[in-house]
RNA sequence: GGCCCGUUCGUCUAGAGGCCUAGGACGCCGCCCUCUCACGGCGGUAGCACGAGUUCGAAUCUCGUACGGGCUACCA
């Protein structure tokens, strides 16, 4: 039988990095085994569903390269389906209408947990009679549909990620609502665990992979599956990521979010590297892979059954190593929208060999993409402020002098590479009789207005290239100095 | 409260009875490289929650305890 398998989210939010690694993993599975990766947006909360979060969802994905073989499907485009399923489970005594109102329900849980019992619906419709029914309907209660659990019973699976997990059905509390009550003129709308089952049944989903949050709908789902005559379907429920409280991360955590990640400057494939270790680990104990790499591996058997703490400090590292493997090309391409988003005049073909050339200077240090901006800042204008530390620097016995020296001597390297600097700088300190650190840090001083950053040689290079070296040497040597 | 699940360095993890004097990675610390900050290289630091049991032998199996988490809607 081929995999079929689906991730599905909620248009109430965000693609959220949980959901996201949901995701990965599903999608390892659909390519380790073959088969099909289905995107379903589960959209019956009508209330906190928005079209642009659907659009985020689908955003998200593409960024992430987690492309599906089918869908979007959306749950409110199926709604007789669900409906079908709800009177047919009516129509073969599983299921029934249910009048109590949410007041009594709530009396009824008060009262359970004063006398220190687990909160439940005591199933006090199960059995009406035509006449109780027609009562309530002239007193115009609205009715949902509750689908009939039997107690007690034990229901158990072997979970592909946690090995046999077995429920009561004592503790499900009660019969479940399956059907909103109907407003007037609409029909009840279904809910998530009837839908879900009617989709994945209808989908012909073979494994249902999803987060730890989900198992204890599980027992519930599977009893929805027999009564519909349906084939169960594996189920794997794989480990949470948590804040750093050790909490199930949440939208209040702050960060959580796909396109979040992406704002920040992680790289796609640096991100679905994370997540995918986030809870799995490759045979070869390797930290950093591609995701086909990973999808040629994948097995739950890898998949830890304790959630994991998100750690910034992991991302970045990762998110460095995927920066620093870029060919300056590529690390162009991605960093010149960002240095336009900061608001750096800059013409993306005509100064391409020049951009690439910055590229190549920062790329080593960076860890996120937005570093480049104020890590290259010295290279997007004309002039530069000194901070503090350069002031200083400026301001040693021999600065001045040094980068007179330099001036007066920089019309013998007309072109100056990196190399051709090391030559320049070599000449003046030789001339000048100083030490080389002198001259190299007040050099660096008096180009890029700070005593720390990528390498000077290469800025000198670059800002030769651009025309700015002479006048960025010569807007720091005070008149006055000797 | 009830039910379910989990527990190896600070963090992510390897480990399926002897290969473990518990391995790797991030972080942190130190050294090297170096004009600087990074990068990179080298080295160091630190852990099997606890208690019983099974066994010749347990991080690995069993039970209990503790701690942590998830769920407990006419949300998904």
């Amino acid at each position: 039988m081929t995999v079929r398998v689906r991730i599905a989210p909620s248009p109430t939010g965000n693609l959220h990095i949980g959901t996201a690694r949901t995701a990965v993993f599903n999608w390892l599975y659909a390519r380790r085994h073959g088969g099909q990766f289905i995107l379903r947006i589960e959209d019956t909360d009508q209330e906190r569903s928005k079209p642009e979060y659907t659009q985020n969802i689908l955003k998200g994905l593409q960024w992430l390269g987690l492309n599906f073989d089918e869908g979007p499907f959306f749950q409110t485009q199926r709604l007789e389906r669900y409906q079908a399923a709800v009177q047919q489970l009516l129509d073969h005594g599983h299921a029934y209408y249910c009048y109590v109102s949410e007041a009594e329900l709530e009396t009824l849980r008060e009262a359970q947990k004063a006398r220190g019992e687990a909160p439940r619906y005591d199933n006090r419709h199960r059995n009406l009679t035509p006449e109780q029914r027609a009562e309530f309907e002239a007193q115009g209660r609205r009715p949902v549909i509750r689908f009939k659990i039997e107690e007690p019973q034990e229901i158990s699976w072997r979970d592909l990620v946690r090995g046999s997990v077995t429920w009561n059905s004592r503790d499900l509390g009660g019969d479940l609502v399956i059907a909103r009550s109907a407003e007037a003129g609409v029909p009840g709308q279904p809910l998530y665990n009837l839908a879900v089952v009617v989709d994945d049944i209808d989908m012909g989903i073979t494994q249902v992979i999803r987060g730890e949050d989900h198992v204890g709908n599980t027992p519930k789902q599977i009893l929805l599956y027999q009564a519909l005559g349906a084939k169960l379907p594996e189920f794997a429920h794989t480990p949470l990521i948590l804040n750093a409280e050790g909490r199930k991360l949440s939208k209040r955590d702050g960060v959580t979010s796909i396109s979040d990640f992406q704002a920040l400057g992680f790289l796609p494939e640096a991100l679905l590297n994370y997540m995918v270790l986030l809870g799995w680990s490759p045979p070869d104990a390797e930290e950093l892979f591609t995701l086909s790499k990973a999808a040629s591996q994948f097995d739950f058997e890898r998949v830890n059954s304790a959630g994991a703490r998100f750690d910034w400090t992991r991302l970045d590292w990762i998110n460095s190593q995927y920066l620093h493997a870029l060919a300056p090309a590529e690390l162009a391409d991605r960093l010149i929208p960002v240095w336009q988003a900061a608001g750096y005049g800059l013409d993306p073909v005509a100064e391409r060999a020049w951009l690439e050339g910055i590229a190549a200077l920062v790329g080593p240090s960076l860890a996120r993409l937005p570093e480049a901006v104020a890590m290259a800042s010295y290279l997007f204008v004309p002039e530069v402020e000194l901070d503090a530390e350069a002031v200083a620097q400026l301001q040693q016995p021999g600065a001045q002098a040094a980068l007179r020296a330099l001036s007066e001597s920089l019309a013998e390297f007309p072109e100056l590479s990196a190399e051709a600097a090391g030559a320049w700088i070599n000449r003046v300190t030789k001339a000048q009789g100083v030490k080389k650190g002198l001259v190299m840090r007040s050099l660096r001083a008096a180009l890029t207005g700070a005593v720390h950053g990528p390498d000077l040689l290469q800025s000198a290079a670059l800002l030769h290239q651009r025309g700015w070296l002479m006048q960025r040497l010569q807007q720091h040597l005070a008149p006055s100095a000797v």
